[in-house]
DNA sequence: TAGATTGTTAATCGATTAACAATC
DNA sequence: TAGATTGTTAATCGATTAACAATC
């Protein structure tokens, strides 16, 4: 048999999205969910195109490879592709993330809706700075990192740690973390952390985007 | 002529990276910033893998496109390296932002280290709010963004706006700066940003990455 | 010398794109 | 019907990987 197996169209490997489709799919939501905020009940593949710089038809096979979402000479309807993309991805349930540290960027975070709007609640908010402690950040007082940590990780399902800390406190937390039971680690300083395999750590980079755009404006 | 123009080494077209090498070698050169700050004098291609998650080999072969940069058993010397890269992205020098809005999100960015890092330097902070004028944030005093804005622009040589304003003030404050003359905008509010094709728009995206990783966590 | 790691090859796989029939 | 846009094919191109000789 040459052709391609009903179960594992392009873009799977088995029951898994490879890499890519899973990163373009993320990035479809993210561009979907700001639409819908803006009152769009309907969007073409060139439009997402146009947001994502992705290209159409490699939207419409992404899309294509789960389904007949799309209706010809009219495009997808926003709402069923949210929900049909979030299927996809797992990820159409609520995730609860702790958040350390509540300097600037802490309650930027806290206060913004980017994490809200995609199924993530914080659910607790981390200091180590003893004046902060009780304030108020969000809807959250904040609490000192502590011995019990695994214990908050266990009850309240936390899944995600992001860290808004200075850089030095960064390695010895992630320590913390990954002795406590948190597998994704979601790091804004700018330490390279150390953590077993296990634990995914994603490092937020804007200055690498910018550099990187800024290649393409240069030449 | 089957064998490879020695001008136009794989990764490259013409004279330009492809998307791909300059998104890579934009966060080797993260990494390699870190790890030189942590003191490491020398780097191996596994170690930059386990950083970036990129494959090693990978690597090798975008770094070996420009140059014998390694060295056999060592690995390669960082400080160099980050040289190198700077020269092949074309981003050794200075480039100059401007900062819109004071709240949390502007204060963090102003103050941390990651623009300055990549040799991006913040010229001017705006806000709309006037009881934030005159507010000193990082090393400047927050202006108004009025109708000198085209001026500043042109003399303070900025390239790149850096957005951090609510959703709702975004695109209008985006086409004030279309008609300032900026290139390159950096949205971190979760507008989608209509801009004439001649300028960049990059929105950030945690909560995209996040989604992505907890993908592969949750399969 | 022994160990480590680069630079490079060759093979494979996934991404990208243009084009267009199908159809709303 | 006419216009728009999807779903899909086929061809090409770049990314990825394992493997290993070269060499520090």
């Amino acid at each position: 048999m040459i052709e391609n197996d009903a179960e594992t169209p392009f873009g799977k490997v088995g029951d898994k999205l490879t890499l890519g489709v899973a990163a373009r799919l993320s990035r479809y939501l993210q561009v979907l969910t700001q639409a819908k905020k803006m009152g769009k009940e309907t969007i073409s593949s060139q439009e997402l195109s146009d947001y994502t710089h992705v290209n159409s038809t490699q939207i419409r096979r992404d899309l294509s490879g789960f389904g007949k979402f799309g209706k010809r000479g009219v495009g997808y309807n926003v709402d069923s592709l949210v929900s049909q993309i979030r299927k996809i991805l797992r990820t159409s349930g609520q995730h609860n993330i702790a958040l350390f540290g509540a300097g600037h960027l802490g309650r930027a975070i806290a206060s913004s809706d980017i994490f809200a709007d995609h199924g993530f609640r914080v659910v607790a908010i981390f200091d180590n700075d003893p004046q902060k402690l009780g304030e108020t950040v969000g809807a959250h007082q904040v609490r000192q990192i502590g011995g019990e940590l695994r214990q908050i990780v266990d009850e309240e399902d936390i899944v995600v740690a992001v860290l808004a800390v200075p850089t030095a406190a960064a390695q010895p937390l992630a320590d913390e973390l990954v002795a406590a039971g948190v597998k994704i680690i979601f790091n804004y300083s700018e330490a390279l952390l150390q953590v077993p395999p296990e634990v995914t750590v994603h490092t937020s980079s804007p200055a690498v985007d910018l550099l990187y755009a800024l290649y393409f404006y240069l030449t």
